[in-house]
DNA sequence: TCCATATTTCCAGACTAATAGACATATACT
DNA sequence: AGTATATGTCTATTAGTCTGGAAATATGGA
């Protein structure tokens, strides 16, 4: 992932009403969610949810198919987890984090020392 | 980490002038770098710079100690730590995204399976 | 075809962020 | 005290984002 491509991520997930919604898709999983769905539960009319919901396609954190009268939105997971990979290399200290991929179980490995502060340890 | 406090921080990290900067100062280390480095280094006025160390050190992700007559700004690693704790948490699909703590060795590991590539949809 | 439903696009106003010049503050040295 | 260096604050301008009403597009059914 570029500069570029991060900012964009990050862009789209620095707005409430963008974030909330994405963490609905990703709740629902790969089924999704149609729009009305989404702006009913957020109670944002329906041209604003289409508003970002533009917004976090156009950064490719959710994409869409049509279901009848219905567009269902689904949640992006490859682009956040290039996001958290991005993040791992490029904004840690890689004297404390570290990823790397397990061929065997398919995935990726981060271990993320506890550096900075060994006291407070609160998971939120 | 609270759905507002994420929010400022992708906001933080969502202007290239300033992720640029946060990059720099995760490079430097603990020691961190004078805010007349950054903005020479990025070609940015000063008092724009400023402005930007600012933004970032409200989200708080950077921090700031005076040395003589500069100011040094470093990287706080672990307020990245918690947003990538986040990401794993709230915006990965708990089905294809972990993270623990190893007591141990001292840190969180995460697993990120390859979830998305065999794109099989999973119509429940 | 006509209508209802679901969603997007267009548009304008309100609001917010980014920029850089001018000025202010803090420190160190003489 | 006076001066130079380093950085922050104030201010205005410019640029971009968010919002919601109105109109447009797409689909399915009577």
């Amino acid at each position: 992932m570029d500069i570029k491509k991060s900012i964009q991520i990050f862009d789209a997930l620095s707005q409430e009403t963008r974030l909330r919604a994405f963490r609905l898709l990703v709740q629902a999983g790969a089924n999704g969610l149609p729009a009305g769905a989404l702006s009913e539960a957020l109670g944002t009319p329906h041209n604003t949810m289409s508003f970002h919901l533009k917004h976090l396609s156009q950064a490719g954190v959710i994409s869409s198919r049509r279901e009848g009268k219905s567009l269902i939105y689904s949640a992006n997971f490859e682009s956040i987890h290039a996001l958290i990979a991005f993040m791992v290399n490029d904004c840690c200290s890689l004297e404390f984090a570290s990823i790397r991929q397990d061929k065997k179980k398919c995935c990726a490995i981060i271990e993320l020392a506890d550096c900075c502060k060994p006291k407070e340890r609160n998971t939120t």
